[in-house]
DNA sequence: CATAGGGTTATTG
DNA sequence: CAATAACCCTATG
């Protein structure tokens, strides 16, 4: 049932030998890194694996994977529990932008969508299905209003089928 | 400096 | 409201 979720902890906590076995030590210290470490950052994983001895970038990654799912599992249950707290105070340009406000001037920024974001939109899809864009936005994207979610759902489509369509090409596709 | 990518706004069904 | 098109800005080669 829960064995091989994210929040585990082993007996042997004092040898840390493998990189998939997670001491609830390190647990602190990864969350505490996720929120120190902004998302935007480029080189997100490797300064959190710098923070905990013996953990690669991949680990971090692998095990933030799992902490996401988790969340994922928690949704679709129906509970109603944020990963982290959204500061409503505060109104980062990059929050404001992101947030329904209009402009005054000019047009809007633009703040590309975070990994995590993505992630979610993606198991937003499985739930809800393509068109659910409401409801996507209301449970699996809650960082973003359904325009947005709409189009990036539209950017993302036609990604992959230009993706597919290039497949098509020989004269250049040489196997060596 | 042109253009592909990815985001927002306008239009249509 | 969702689907699609038009538009715009930015990163990249």
């Amino acid at each position: 049932m829960m064995s091989g979720g994210y929040l585990q902890f082993t007996a042997s906590d004092q040898i840390p030998a493998d990189p998939a076995t997670w001491t609830t030590e390190e647990n602190k210290t990864f969350e505490r890194a996720l929120v120190d470490v902004p998302e935007e950052a480029p080189d997100r994983w490797w300064r959190i694996a710098a923070q905990i001895p013996g953990k690669a970038p991949e680990d971090i990654y692998l095990h933030y994977l799992l902490l996401i799912h988790d969340i994922g599992l928690i949704d679709s249950g129906g509970v109603d529990l944020p990963p982290y707290e959204i500061e409503t105070g505060d109104l980062s340009p990059e929050t404001a932008a992101t947030a329904d406000l209009p402009m005054k001037e000019g047009r809007r920024k633009g703040v590309p969508w975070s990994e995590d974001e993505h992630r979610r939109f993606l198991e937003g899809l499985e739930r809800f299905g393509r068109g659910d864009w409401r409801n996507i936005s209301r449970w699996s994207v809650k960082t973003r209003t359904p325009t947005q979610v709409a189009s990036h759902a539209q950017k993302y489509y036609l990604r992959q089928s230009v993706k597919k369509e290039s497949k098509r090409k020989s004269i250049h596709d040489i196997t060596t």
